[in-house]
DNA sequence: TCAGATTTATGACAAAAGTCATAAAAACCT
DNA sequence: AGGTTTTTATGACTTTTGTCATAAATCTGA
């Protein structure tokens, strides 16, 4: 941000945005994006669209049309779907690197889940055609977003499972080591992501207060430790029993 | 099969085996290999390998490596997760006209499903590099194995929803409907796929007991009949109800 | 900084679902 | 056909989970 100074009651504050290019970009490594020539990512980098989300944002909602995918390069957020009942289910987290509606492009479907950022975001949208391109030119792009949409794929299979089989306590523990792996953990060595009750319940597949209550036994058994939303693993392997159902 | 007589004590049983090939085997019409060019299915059909399976058959077991995807003619089976537990879950359901395989392959990673014949099957097993050069040369191939796979991807995310949110009486419903939907009817409109209790007690993640006496619950109230593992839906709208938590 | 709103926490109770036991029915196998 | 095994069905009981109520803690915005 630069500020212009006409005369002193007078002062423009100037947003310069220098228009990035994909090319100096960390975070495409993350992704598919990588395998992309120079003369390809240069297509990409001349549509792409850069967009800033406020933390609570939604980025795209269940049922919408995609005509491109996001890139991001900051920021975390949550993939959501809706229940008859009203309640809604924590599907996926997003985080920087990775690319997000990619399933509703290359599927040519809606959009099947509600995206909304958990921290404020910064991405890049890219047009699909720029994504059709390169599926069908570079053999090697191609080849990784298959990848990508398979592993998804697997992921959620795993997850059908433990969904279906598991108690609310397992999946809770797993949902405790799934978000450390995730995201990490900070200076303190708590989870790197702020999560509500509620949204932790929705992970799950729980209600609120089962979520909390389990946290709050988790946490006298010192398994945990609890600072307003951040959590701290203090003993991982007894997390990984319960979550194996012991 | 054809006999052969040598004399009045003696018979040849030859088994003869038509090497089918792909042009004339309508089955392809149902999945992405229906764009397939004259001369790429001629590559698969002489490269495939014809398959039997009997009721019981493991086609391929989770951790394995897969070197080809099957194309299914004839039958049905189901694709089962086990659990850390030991119990099983069953993930989804593939017929005749389904590929079976395609994550694992596409992927390049392990399977990570068990599939078991619940009928006697007929397939053909096609290498997967002839999948992989159809990828590469045939765009509409491609853009049909996206498809497929993202397909896979939006049913399973609406799976874990409901896994995670609604109750067993619910998916029970549900999952009767959706049999109905995926399997049809047979000539007294029962759900056209015998499934033991065990079985429907894995597909919505519950105890065998939990499933039988839901069923038996249903049936009192003349939403479904039963006779012996043969359901047959008689009241759709009330299934819908249920399933959608009234 | 304080009032109101939201989130977290906990108790009490109800409902849902799992487990174990047992019996009846069906399927299977020589 | 008859005995054996497996599957289905049901009751009794326990555990898990959800719901409602309420209070404490935390956040938010004028």
């Amino acid at each position: 941000m630069i500020f212009i100074i006409i005369n002193k009651y007078l002062c423009i504050e100037f947003f310069f945005e220098p228009m990035r290019n994909c090319h100096q970009c960390i975070v495409k490594e993350c992704n598919p994006l990588r395998t992309l020539s120079g003369e390809e990512l240069k297509c990409v980098s001349d549509h792409k669209n850069e967009l800033s989300f406020k933390k609570g944002d939604v980025i795209f909602k269940e049922g919408m049309i995609l005509n491109g995918v996001y890139c991001i390069k900051e920021g975390k957020c949550k993939l959501t779907k809706l229940s008859p009942n009203g309640k809604e289910q924590i599907v996926k987290f997003i985080k920087n690197g990775d690319m997000l509606g990619y399933r509703s492009v290359l599927g040519e479907e809606p959009v099947n889940l509600s995206v909304v950022a958990l921290e404020d975001m910064e991405a890049c949208f890219i047009p699909k055609k720029d994504i059709f391109d390169s599926i069908q030119n570079n053999k090697d792009f191609s080849k990784d977003m298959f990848k990508v949409v398979c592993h998804d794929l697997k992921d959620a299979n795993a997850t059908i499972a433990n969904m279906a089989q598991k108690t609310v306590r397992e999946r809770l523990a797993d949902a405790l080591l799934f978000l450390d792996e995730t995201f990490g953990e900070d200076e303190e060595g708590s989870i790197n992501i702020k999560l509500s009750r509620e949204e932790i319940a929705n992970v799950i597949g729980t209600a609120t207060e089962s979520a909390i209550r389990l946290l709050s036994d988790f946490k006298k058994d010192n398994i945990i430790m609890l600072t307003g939303k951040k959590i701290k693993i203090q003993n991982e392997s007894a997390l990984k029993k319960i979550g194996n159902g012991f």
